[in-house]
DNA sequence: TTGAAAGCGATACCAC
DNA sequence: GTGGTATCGCTTTCAA
């Protein structure tokens, strides 16, 4: 094995085994140029029985491409990446791209040296799914590699981005709320430096219910509450403000909060409606019924890999911003008053 | 920029840049052999004016090492694959490794192509978490990469793997069911080709079930079976022969089968009693009410990402195999009878 | 302490 | 059609 103790072999070891020279292998793996059918044969013979695979990083190397889009998650446990994950896999597959994930395992040091791994592997595109990140961070490395941001909106000059119309989302599912006749509601709200959109969309849903003169109790639903001091708060809502709904800015969110609540003896819908927000599988299931605002996940995670790769392969493509309507499905908890 | 169209920097910019030659900056950036503070802080100036990143290609294509685990996973989507992400990434950042994951779309064609593009970039160690492949595919490279099978017991004397005792946890859950006082229960059995796990563990059912006197139906839940059919069969086997219960080989399967089930008028657990497997966020949720197995994942995943990177690093490290317990999660979709 | 030079494993452009 | 040769960007001896 080219003397290297049992380590992979290389095109001179595929090469000395055909009796070729390591040209004639690279021209009849990577199918370019011209060969004789008996050189074919007997390179890929030699292949075949050497487990041979390409070095992609040398390969890259000289190339400058490497078929590989990089995909930056906040946290990788999280549905909605989950399932963006699974749609952009898929489809960067279907274009002939290979997409490889990183993760800042939550704070944004992690994420800088995440995003700074996917670059030093020379992805040829880069999609950000992070509300986390700033913007000035995602896009230092824009003019130099096909960035998109999936999942928020980006003001930034030079980064395309797809993402769910949080405001939209927000209003509508408030809008869902007041329509089922509810006149006092609790909305968590997130900080808008714990998560963009998320503070985005619940900013929208306060205003829309006071807009249409539903009372609101503005609750800190920062990501280091205890989701036991959240419940609590909701509790005292609908005690001294007479609550009869509250507004959840995730499903997950939501979730725990029925699971928290239930142990204080609140029972959702039984005794308070909830609403969430996301619509991802499984939690978006009949069964469990969630009224939740579904994001259009499918569509955005398709869109941000025609766009990276569009720009990938000409990067004189125009920055794009695509806003993408959600819908609101309609549960078992959110009962009309 | 090294006259290189707008492209990445390299090491000769910043070298050119901060007036030293590349071997210096290749210290100080590495932090390895002798240089003095001038040097350090020229380099570490021009570097961060550059936005220097190192090219992980060339960088190991010398080094020969990447620090990278690569992770083949089945589904992308499957909340089993992606909680084990979730760990493994965890704790691979602790011992100094970052993971990449790709993922076949389901076929075995694509799992061996996803697996070759790891072996292609060279990734220092591999963890299989796919039931689909077979071991003989696996195995091909394990001579040259160290390599664990996650969630799947393993035969192949070249490969370690860490998994949930699936005959074990079958067995415990079964015994859940018994104990409940059910004597007639539907057991969703899934063949051998489809998920190896899968089938083991709802043979296991099967056989606890029969050893504690309980009539089984035995009923086929392959994935390509439509869940409207096997809802239908699970109704036709409460009226013909008095099933009580339902058995299910996921947790997965279980919510689709509750909701196709309500449109058919049959309530989980009003009317029938059922259960799951996996017991993974988000289903894992007492307001869900899942009764369960839940496998340890967290243990799962942290054992292999020890056992990839312990033989890595120690390539005589003997095989290991470590069979892990799951726990029943009582929930409240079985009912005492 | 520092720089020059030799590769790592592939591709691509050459003459032959 | 085929095989040599110059890279690609970096790490790593080895002299100076």
């Amino acid at each position: 094995m080219n003397g290297n103790r049992g380590a992979q072999p290389t095109i001179l070891d595929v090469a000395a085994r055909a009796g070729v020279s390591k040209s004639a292998v690279s021209r009849v793996l990577s199918g370019t140029g011209r060969f004789s059918d008996e050189t074919r044969e007997r390179v890929e013979r030699a292949a075949a029985e050497l487990g041979y695979v390409a070095n992609a990083m040398a390969r890259g190397l000289v190339s400058g491409r490497t078929h590989t889009i990089g995909m930056l998650v906040r946290d990788a446990s999280s549905m909605v990446y989950t399932a963006l994950h699974a749609v952009m896999e898929r489809r960067a597959a279907e274009l002939g791209y290979r997409v490889v994930t990183t993760t800042g395992v939550g704070r944004v040091e992690d994420e800088k040296s995440a995003l700074a791994a996917l670059v030093s592997m020379r992805v040829d595109g880069l999609v950000v799914c992070s509300g986390l990140l700033p913007s000035a961070e995602i896009a230092e490395f824009a003019p130099r590699i096909a960035t998109v941001v999936a999942g928020r909106p980006e003001l930034h000059p030079a980064l395309s981005s797809v993402y769910c119309d949080e405001v939209d989302g927000g209003t509508t599912i408030a809008d869902a709320v007041a329509n089922a006749g509810h006149t006092t509601a609790v909305v968590l709200t997130v900080p808008a430096d714990n998560a963009i959109t998320q503070h985005a969309r619940s900013r929208a849903m306060v205003d829309r219910l006071r807009g249409r003169d539903v009372d609101v109790v503005d609750l800190d639903a920062s990501f280091v509450r205890p989701t036991g001091d959240i419940a609590a708060d909701v509790v005292d809502a609908m005690r001294h403000h007479g609550a009869t709904v509250v507004m959840c800015p995730t499903d997950r969110l939501m979730l725990e909060l029925c699971d928290v609540l239930r142990r204080r003896g609140v029972e959702v819908p039984r005794d308070l409606s909830a609403t969430g927000f996301d619509g991802v599988f499984p939690l978006a299931n009949a069964w469990i019924g969630f009224t939740t605002l579904e994001q259009p996940i499918d569509r955005i995670g398709r869109e941000a890999i025609d766009l990276v790769i569009g720009r990938i392969e000409d990067p004189a493509r125009p920055v794009e911003h695509r806003s993408l309507r959600g819908t609101v499905i309609t549960g078992r908890t959110l009962l009309p008053r």
